[in-house]
DNA sequence: ACCCTATAAGTAATAAGATCA
DNA sequence: ATGATCTTATTACTTATAGGG
C-alpha cells in the first residue's frame, strides 16, 4: 500500500464509476475553436484527459434539447426521461440530474427576479413619497395662506359688524408649523435614478440560448 | 481550548478515505439527530463502489479548519493554502477549490441578507406612503373647509360693505403663492390623492407568479 | 497563478406511494 | 387493515471541473 502516496496523483483517476457504457458525451468538440493554448495545462490531470473521456459538458444540441423540454415542463415523468436519454445519448441518470440542477438554477434566477422586480417597486414606491411629500409642503403652504386670509377677512368681518365669531372652524389647521427648517425631505432619497427599462431577462431567456 | 482534542485517529482515517474512498466518507454527525433510518441503497444502480471511487465529503473537522480560516479572510494565500492543506491532509487543490465554492456561497447569502433588507425598507416605505397619503387627505379636507370658509368671509364683507371691491386684493395674495401655479384646490382634489394601492404589490403576491 | 461563473455530479434528508408482514 | 420498509423522486447542499479574465 503506497500509503505515502502523495496526494497529486490520486487527483483524478477515473471517475467513470458511472457504468455508462456507451457514454460518451465528453470533449465537446468546439465548433470552430482550433486554438489549443492551453498547453500549460499541466499533466497532472491532463494525463487521463487522453486516457479515459472525462465526460462533462453536454453538447450545444444535447442542452437545446433538454431546454426545449425543460420550458414545457419542468417535471420529468420517467417515461419522457428514458425517452429523451435515448434520443440524447445520454444516461437517463444523467437526464434526471441535468433536470435536477436545471430546475435549482431556475428558482435561483427566479429569486434574482423577484428582488430587480422588488426593486423596482421599491423605487417607484419612494419616487411616489417624495412627490406626496412635496404635495404636502404644498398644501401646507396654501393652507398657510388661507389662514391668513381668513384672518384678514376676519378682521374685516369684525370690523364691520362688531359681533360675529363664526369662523373658527379650521383653526387647528393653521396651527401646524410653518414648516420652514424642514426641506430634507425633499432633498435626499433623489438617488432613485428611473431606469424604466427592464434589461434583465424575464422567463423565456433559455430560448435565446438556441435560437 | 478547542484544539486540545485529539484528533489524530481521525485525520488519518480521513485521509485515508481520500485515497481511498471505500465508501467512508464520514457523514457529518449531526448533532442530537440519531435517526438511523437506514435509507443507504447505494451499491443497487451505484456499482461504482467497486472498484474506483470517488472520496467526496470533507470531514467535519476539514470543514470546521477551514470555515475558522474562510471567516478570518476570504482570500486565500498560496502560502496559507499549502499550509492548510498539509494540516488538513487535502491537496492543496481541493483546498483552492473549497475557498472558491465558498466564496460563492458566501455572495449568494449575503444577496439573500440584501434581499430581506430591501423588502424591509419597502414595506415601511410603503407605511409611509400610506400615512402621506392619509395626511395629505386631511390637509386637503382641511383646505377645502378653509376656502369654503374664505368664501363665505368674502360675501359677508361684500355685503357688509355694499360694492367696494375691498377684499379682492387680498384674494390676490392668496392666489400668488411663489411658485404654485394656481390655487384651485378644488379641482386637484381627485386626481392627487386617494389612489388606493392597487399599482405595487404589497405583502407577497408575486410569491406565487411561478412563472 | 488566482479569481470568477456556470455547470455536472455526488450526497443527504425527506415526502408520498407501493408493498409486505 | 396497520404499521414497517422499500421505492422513487425531489430538494438542498457539496465537491469538482471547464473555461474566461
Amino acid at each position: 500500500m503506497p500509503t505515502t502516496m502523495n496526494n497529486q496523483v490520486e487527483d483524478h483517476m477515473v471517475l467513470f464509476s458511472q457504468l455508462y457504457p456507451g457514454v460518451y458525451t465528453q470533449m465537446v468538440p468546439q465548433q470552430g475553436e482550433p486554438k489549443p493554448k492551453r498547453r500549460r495545462k499541466k499533466n497532472k490531470s491532463g494525463s487521463e484527459a487522453s486516457a479515459l473521456a472525462k465526460k462533462r459538458k453536454l453538447s450545444a444540441e444535447q442542452v437545446n434539447l433538454l431546454e426545449i423540454n425543460f420550458g414545457s415542463e419542468h417535471k420529468l415523468e420517467s417515461e419522457r426521461k428514458d425517452r429523451l436519454a435515448s434520443e440524447l445519448g445520454l444516461d437517463p441518470r444523467q437526464v434526471a440530474v441535468w433536470f435536477q440542477n436545471r430546475r435549482a438554477r431556475w428558482k435561483n434566477k427566479k429569486l434574482e427576479e423577484e428582488y430587480s422586480t422588488l426593486k423596482k417597486q421599491h423605487d417607484s414606491v419612494v419616487v411616489e413619497k417624495c412627490r406626496l411629500e412635496s404635495e404636502l409642503l404644498k398644501l401646507k403652504e396654501q393652507l398657510s395662506d388661507a389662514e391668513k386670509e381668513i384672518q384678514r377677512l376676519a378682521e374685516r368681518v369684525d370690523s364691520a359688524s362688531s359681533n360675529s365669531p363664526s369662523s373658527s372652524l379650521s383653526m387647528e389647521a393653521a396651527m401646524d408649523p410653518p414648516f420652514l427648517g424642514e426641506y430634507r425631505v425633499v432633498e435626499e432619497y433623489d438617488d432613485v435614478f428611473y431606469v424604466p427599462q427592464n434589461n434583465y431577462i424575464n422567463g423565456m431567456e433559455w430560448m435565446n440560448l438556441y435560437m
